[in-house]
DNA sequence: AGCACGCCGACT
DNA sequence: GTCGGCGTGCTC
């Protein structure tokens, strides 16, 4: 049979490789261009990857093809394929993963023509006689006499004003719908002027607007040193040359606060990117940054992938945040796609932090990173200094210390707010038979239930079991069930009993209504004395001036994880913890802990990040571990334990290149999980282009391997946790 | 991943 | 007699 000419098209489906598709027109699409093809039953959006011959025995044609011109450029489409090889994740997929969903769908890659309900000049002068009659008529003239500049359907609609009550005043001649005028970039880009900068900060701006060219830097700097007015200062250069921003940020920390600075800055167009837009809204900015009339894009780890049309300069915020890195799916890391980005665009790149992740800390002392640190808090408050408390000296039943108490009572007593940190949420984490020893346990996971009490319910925080408290012991029939330790809502039920101000918790469970947690933000904000009760949620992002003391009830368990990244992760959340109280006044931090001689504890608690990095460091070099060696972790869950080892031990068994260690198969820390058990298998090598290779061929093998059939299996390159 | 085909158990 | 359980095989 002869060889066809074929475009190959890199479909949204879990199999490497494309799929070739006869072409019938003349000059076959470009690179990049959308395709509607039809695959196996179903009808399915591919790209473009390439043109070939093939003499595959039953080719297709493509049925359609939906763009003239290619929807990624070429330079993220080359992102795409370089981290679709990099983690070994099928290039359709990666691609499929930088679209928007209605451009997956095959929706035009078009902006929404959204056009605003205005009046008519006829329209401002009807009075509210002639509309007499007609009340809901009357009122939208007056809803839409309040907004000169015009309301969108959809904004009218949430004030409640029917579609047809519009038609009419159009009927009318007094309202009509024009197309949003494109704005004329402004003249001038700073809205506002810039901070004062201290001597470090100026070195910092002066360096990140002068760099031309691939440039990564690590912007190093303490909590409340300022390291916004840094980005916001460089910003302006690129944004004055005519060049677009990139701001990545993570998930928690994208809140309007944080896009409103940015905002109330400059006065060019900011989009953002994130989870809590709708498709359209998404798509819309994606194509505004694309076209280049968005100026500034801010957005969550996926905001990785949006098209730039005059990229000038790549901010990655919070750099060390593991929700940088994808924890399902394709699992990428958006900082180091950042670094990659920014390496094909020739711009620089900053990966700014309080806290650097080792792996970040280690390119900037081999000189691989400009390291740009900024030591002084800009308020010049000083840092507050953590004070270990013994937590082995609580009373029963009573999580919080007396020193603790009296703390937080003498700062609400002086007019300000203290924040009472405990990364555990509900009410009680141990539900116990006091004759028996029996606890209550999660019947699908590996793991004990939480009490919560305003729900009357035991819930397992790994999978979504929950019952109903029993008021016997199920072993052996005793009433005595008692409730040990203590989360978010003991304490905040705690702490109601002996303080006087309100005290607001927040955490997924107290802030799981749309807008709650933005109206207990709120009430802080007012600066009233409060006392706030929260878990991991509160310690990014958010911006309390009158927060003075900080006590940290639950740190231990991430000190003394079995996790290599339990210490570095436990110290960079601490900090964080610790960095919100005295930004705008002298604050304390107090730390409990069950072990208050924990080196690593006590250096974490005495604020030097850089002293606890090197010990850190020192370690993950004896030990192999990133950043000295490279790690990929095989993940594989099953109905029973055997086949999930079964599958894993079939895979270890295969020869490996030299210098690649494999670890394992072992059941994983958590055996059984929602009901499947689990089990893992670990490659470490020193370099990676050994580690790529026995990684593929683990992978050939692992997709032809039977037993692989009953199990749900994935691989993770650069794992950020082991558990 | 989907989606269909295929071969065995409990039911309107 | 069928509806439907999920094993297995394929997708250019």
């Amino acid at each position: 049979m002869s060889a066809k000419k074929t475009l190959q098209i890199a479909l949204p489906v879990p199999l490497t490789g494309c799929f070739d598709y006869l072409y019938p027109g003349d000059t076959p699409p470009p690179r990049g261009c959308r395709v509607q093809v039809s695959f196996g039953r179903r009808t399915l959006v591919g790209l473009v990857h390439g043109h070939g011959n093939s003499d595959y025995p039953k080719l297709k044609a493509v049925q359609r093809v939906l763009d003239d011109s290619p929807v990624l450029p070429t330079e993220l489409y080359q992102l795409c394929e370089r981290a679709a090889r990099y983690y070994h994740h099928p290039l359709g997929e990666v691609l499929n993963y930088a679209l928007p969903a209605l451009l997956r769908q095959g929706n035009d890659a078009e902006a929404s023509q959204e056009k605003r309900w205005q009046l008519t000049e006829r329209g401002h002068h009807v009075s509210d006689d002639q509309v007499s009659r007609a009340p809901r008529q009357r009122q939208a003239l007056h809803t839409l006499r309040d907004h000169p500049k015009g309301l969108s359907s959809a904004m009218l609609a949430a004030l409640e004003v029917p579609s047809a009550t519009l038609a009419s005043l159009r009927d009318k001649g007094w309202a009509e719908q024009v197309a949003l005028d494109d704005d004329a970039p402004p003249k001038d880009i700073l809205a506002q002027p810039p901070l004062a900068a201290n001597a470090e900060q100026r070195k910092a701006i002066r360096a990140l607007q002068e760099a031309r060219g691939f440039t990564p830097f690590l912007l190093d700097g303490v909590t409340g040193s300022g390291k916004t007015e840094v980005y916001l200062q460089a910003m302006t250069a690129h944004l004055t040359a005519g060049k677009q921003v990139l701001v990545l940020i993570p998930e928690i920390g994208l809140t309007p606060q944080t896009v409103q600075r940015f905002r109330q800055r400059f006065a060019v167009p900011v989009v953002t990117l994130h989870s809590g837009l709708s498709d359209r809204e998404r798509l819309d900015n994606w194509l505004a940054a694309r076209d280049g009339k968005a100026r500034i894009i801010i957005g969550t780890r996926s905001a990785i992938f949006t098209p730039l049309a005059d990229p000038g300069l790549i901010i990655v915020d919070e750099a060390h945040d593991a929700s940088l890195k994808q924890q399902d799916g394709f699992r990428f890391h958006a900082r180091d796609l950042a670094t990659w980005r920014a390496q094909q665009l020739d711009i620089p790149v900053v990966l700014g932090s309080a806290t650097p992740a080792l792996e970040t800390l280690q390119l900037a002392r081999q000189e691989r990173f400009q390291w740009l640190k900024l030591s002084q808090r800009a308020t010049d408050q000083g840092r507050p200094p953590i004070e270990i408390l013994d937590g082995t000296l609580a009373a029963p039943g009573q999580p919080l210390l007396p020193q603790s108490l009296q703390a937080i009572k003498h700062c609400v007593e002086q007019g300000n707010q203290a924040l009472v940190f405990i990364n555990r949420r509900g009410y009680a984490p141990m539900i116990l038979c006091q004759d028996c020893g029996w606890q209550a346990e999660c019947r699908r996971c590996d793991s004990f239930l939480t009490w919560h009490r305003s729900e009357g319910s035991l819930r397992c925080h790994h999978c979504d079991y929950q019952q109903r408290v029993p008021s016997r012991c199920p072993d052996c029939g005793s009433s005595a069930i008692h409730e040990a330790g203590s989360g978010t809502e003991k304490l905040t039920e705690l702490l109601e009993q002996s303080i006087q101000v309100p005290v607001i918790r927040i955490d997924r469970d107290a802030t799981r209504r749309k807008g709650s947690l933005d109206a207990h933000l709120a009430t802080i904000q007012q600066g009233n004395p409060v006392v706030m009760v929260g878990t991991q949620m509160l310690a990014k992002g958010h911006h309390f001036p009158k927060l003075s003391l900080v006590v940290i009830l639950d740190m231990d368990a991430g000190f003394l994880s079995a996790d290599f990244r339990g210490p570095e992760q436990a110290a960079q959340l601490l900090l964080q913890v610790a960095g919100r109280s005295g930004r705008e006044n002298q604050g304390r931090v107090l730390l409990q802990t069950r072990h208050p001689d924990h080196p690593l504890l006590q250096l974490a608690a005495s604020g030097d990040y850089p002293a606890l990095a090197s010990a850190l460091l020192e370690e993950r070099k004896m030990a192999g571990l990133p950043p000295f060696g490279h790690l990929a972790l095989f993940r594989c869950e099953a109905m029973s334990m055997n086949k999930a080892m079964e599958f894993l031990q079939q895979l270890a068994g295969i020869p490996l290149p030299p210098d690649v260690h494999l670890l394992g198969p072992v059941p994983a820390p958590m055996e059984r999980r929602a009901g499947r058990y689990r089990t893992q298998m670990l490659l470490q090598c020193t370099s990676r282009p050994p580690l790529h290779q026995a990684i593929s061929l683990l992978l050939e093998q692992a997709r032809t391997l039977p037993t692989a059939r009953q199990c749900r299996w994935h691989l993770d390159v650069d794992p950020i946790d082991m558990l």
